[in-house]
DNA sequence: TGTGCTATATATAATGT
DNA sequence: TACATTATATATAGCAC
């Protein structure tokens, strides 16, 4: 009971073109996320939002996910590397990446990022699967790498009132 | 006869990775194109291919196609833009463009370039159905604007051996 | 290596809440 | 105004040339 068939023009219902703008903005990146990760390059896009005045980017919202896939892709860490959980999780580079963030921000959303970093890492399956793949270094290494990601995330959870869509794997 | 389901996860096998590549690179940037046209934004991709060394940018590889639909959906346009025909169509203006792009290239494409221009707006039905609400200057302009586009397409001419495939729209 | 083809997986426009 | 649903439209993995 819905037709599409959209004509490839500009969409004059406010409510429309803005719904639309969601929907196709997320998967946008999602698809940046998935070229990245399948082929193994960077890739990034830039939107300029309906309503925002200054261009927004994105060099993938999503990298944390992307990070994270390389890591278990990378055959040099399916060795040797050692297992962790949950408390040595939050250890020295952690805690320090968490520093940076709220002086970054100059806000104190030590929780809400914890709480985001743990969806992705659980979305991944990677604290309960992988993780012994993973080197304690290494993910703080990750981490510290991601944390502008880790960021914006923690803005949308402010613009949205929830944390932006988790990627599953459909493994 | 086919099953997909793929895993997140770079893909190891070299053939297969590149096919993957060059599928999900088109449709990407098609999605970037999409959403800008349907949202009345600027967006763009930025990706850095599997060999190329240095990261390749996309401001819309098919920012014609955009900027066409654009102005197709100008009501402002859709009134008191006169009528013009493939003769007038290379006029002043239009031959600065070509020549600014020659320099730009130092080669000598004024031929190609015309050719995929006029591919553009033909695969817009621009010039036999809609050309008569675009104004010669607008016209002009929207090819200035759309210098680097067209530079970037005659480059694809370069590297592919023929140039990269039109966006139809499905009206 | 590149093109087409087809079955599936995804994306998404329209609609309801 | 945003979110959930669902029928359709697209994208695309796996093959065949």
């Amino acid at each position: 009971m819905t037709r599409k068939k959209v004509k490839l023009a500009f969409i004059v219902n406010d409510a429309t073109r803005k719904a639309t703008y969601k929907k196709r903005k997320n998967n946008l990146l999602k698809k940046v996320d998935e070229l990245s990760t399948l082929c193994g390059i960077e890739a990034c896009a830039i939107v300029q939002g309906p309503h925002e005045p200054q261009p927004h980017i994105w060099p993938s919202p999503w990298g944390v996910h992307r990070v994270l896939s390389k890591f278990r892709t990378m055959p040099e860490l399916e060795k040797n590397k050692k297992m962790m959980n949950h408390e040595t999780f939050m250890t020295q580079r952690v805690l320090k990446a968490k520093e940076k963030v709220e002086k970054l921000r100059k806000g104190n959303r030590e929780q809400e990022m914890t709480m985001i970093m743990f969806q992705c890492l659980n979305a991944e399956k990677i604290v309960h699967d992988d993780m012994s793949m993973i080197d304690l270094n290494d993910l703080a290494w990750l981490i510290d790498q991601n944390l502008k990601d880790i960021d914006r995330r923690l803005e949308e959870v402010d613009n949205n009132g929830h944390p932006s869509q988790v990627m599953t794997t459909q493994s």
